[in-house]
DNA sequence: CTGTTAGCGCCTTCAA
DNA sequence: TTGAAGGCGCTAACAG
């Protein structure tokens, strides 16, 4: 345990030269005499020098940080989302400031300013709704910010995401499509998630434009919206609307927790009843049957949202790539039919 | 966008006082003057100013960071950690730099190396096996070390983790015990993890002692060990060996895998054969049938770490709590015999 | 309670 | 190709 920690100019005086030498000895593309570089690389070795990228900064202006800040690495898509990203700046020598902000604004808040403090070179945000003061925080900032995995109405700058509301839509109308009219949402709270909120506004918008009722609605007040919240509200649905013919829920995990909610009922699936989920996660292509789901594939999104912060930060290979002030850049998920529906006849 | 960020010394200029004077009003525990706080403070408010905690730490000698690495965020245990870490963690202003170590020693090495260079506070790590450089540079760096997640043969420094060993021998013990003799193993290449390779030396062991042949395994080679990979490794168990009648996968979604493989085979669990898995995620817990496990609750190992962390730290709220030079933390997996396995009669 | 002095460890800028 | 001077923005330590 070094009493002392080593220093640039330890190095240097072990060398025989000055700091600015080391400094250069130490960085890839920069002139040194080879001879010089090798001596000072040994003697970095040999002292077990390591930078202290603070004070780096501190001179150079800049911190080598991108804040991610995401609700919750519960969500495996959001978890995919921090790896890549988090792999792909380690690589260009960047590192991610993570935090969570539990899908609450305010937490965001408080992690926007928290983590402005290390002068981040860009801020990327899952949104879900912000404060005024996140948003001039941000602003006065001049950093560049994009928001992930949503298409918000008024976006702080640039997206990379899809939207919530005509997912809901496409969905909801191969559920029709596939002869269901008797379909319930199951989801969370509307308060709780503007997203959830715009799954059952697109599920609603396409029950009225067809002349069917949407009023079979259970919602679960509180987090997590998870496998047990499934089980939960499935049993809710059934007691209030029995005659039911279709579920369509919020979330894949929580589609799964009614899969296995009806099974125990002894209602079997699709023969007689339909349940659908959202999101396209791993478990709705393993589960039995398998799920009926809609989504974006988070490795897609996350390499999307790594090519923008490349380009506005300056680094992308591509030499050429303009960049608008404000780049909205659709995701489009994809749906899938599976086993929790009956076949188009 | 500012052309200039707003410094210290410019509020200090308009509240007509000292950078001292700011720098103290700006920290919760330090004597200032009450009204010249409050106009301290509605100046920086005014100005918007931000504080440059690089510049901070520099003079302060603290970084504000800690050091997660984590083979990947795709297991929710680790996410889980992560979570919980970064949570407690910003309560008390620090915050995580996170990275990715993808199970490889070298990966870790360039990690360790790469965030050395923040000058975080401590390290945590999950151990599968550090290189010497690894170990030399984070001894020389002086900061506490703690390893998560297993019980290395030869720690670092502190660790808080579990014996894959000897919850492998538990829980092969219990199969034995339901009357199950001729059980496969199902895993990744040992080389590719020494986790897997402890379970199978755990599982291995208990056979032998009971004069019992152990040598059913398939490897899958490549990564991800997943739900698809029990799939595929299951129906290679099958035909290797038609008479198994009990599956022990390394991890429970590959054991997932073989449950909805041996569904597709036409073989009913538990009655025609009995299937385990190890980690206890909640995908054992929602399956159908829903399937016998062995392992850790994250949040449990996390708030262990973290009440170590803080210890080693010295901001626990525990004032007399003593530290010993090497703390080894265990935390003991439980077992949860259910519905894929049999009844004991 | 407040200010002054002197760096923290590095990099920018310029000159040699 | 190398070095010297100066400063990045903040805080420790001491003095008043």
């Amino acid at each position: 345990m070094a009493i002392r920690q080593v220093t640039m100019q330890d190095v240097a005086d072990a060398a025989g030269v000055s700091r600015m030498t080391v400094s250069r000895a130490l960085r890839e593309n920069s002139v040194v005499n080879a001879k010089t570089r090798k001596r000072i690389l040994d003697v970095v070795q040999e002292l077990g020098y390591v930078p202290d990228q603070a004070a780096g900064s501190l001179s150079s202006r800049k911190s080598g940080f991108v804040s991610v800040l995401i609700p919750s690495l519960d969500n495996p898509h959001f978890a995919r989302t921090v790896q890549i990203l988090n792999e792909e700046l380690s690589v260009v020598g960047m590192q991610v400031l993570l935090g969570h902000t539990g899908y609450s604004a305010e937490k965001e808040e408080e992690l926007v300013e928290s983590f402005l403090r290390r002068r981040p070179e860009a801020m990327l945000l899952s949104c879900d709704g912000h404060t005024e003061k996140s948003r001039s925080l941000l602003e006065k900032s001049g950093i560049p910010v994009i928001e992930l995995w949503e298409r918000p109405h008024e976006p702080i700058q640039h997206v990379v995401g899809f939207s919530n509301f005509e997912a809901a839509q496409t969905l909801t109308r191969s559920l029709l499509d596939l002869g269901y009219s008797k379909i319930a949402f199951i989801g969370e709270t509307r308060a709780l998630s503007s997203r959830n909120a715009e799954r059952f506004r697109g599920f609603q918008s396409v029950l009225e434009q067809a002349g069917l009722p949407s009023d079979r609605h259970v919602y679960q007040g509180a987090r997590p919206f998870n496998i047990a919240s499934g089980v939960a509200c499935c049993k809710k649905v059934m007691e209030e609307f029995p005659d039911t013919d279709c579920i369509f829920c919020a979330s894949d995990p929580a589609a799964f927790g009614v899969l296995t909610a009806l099974q125990e009922m002894g209602l079997s699936v699709p023969d007689d009843i339909g349940v659908a989920g959202f999101g396209d996660f791993d478990i709705a292509h393993y589960c039995r049957p398998s799920l009926t789901t809609i989504g974006v594939d988070p490795n897609s999104l996350a390499r999307k949202a790594n090519e923008l912060l490349k380009r506005v930060l300056n680094i992308s290979a591509d030499e050429d790539s303009t960049l608008d002030a404000r780049e909205i850049i659709e995701v489009v998920p994809s749906l899938k039919l599976r086993g929790s529906t009956r076949q188009k006849d």
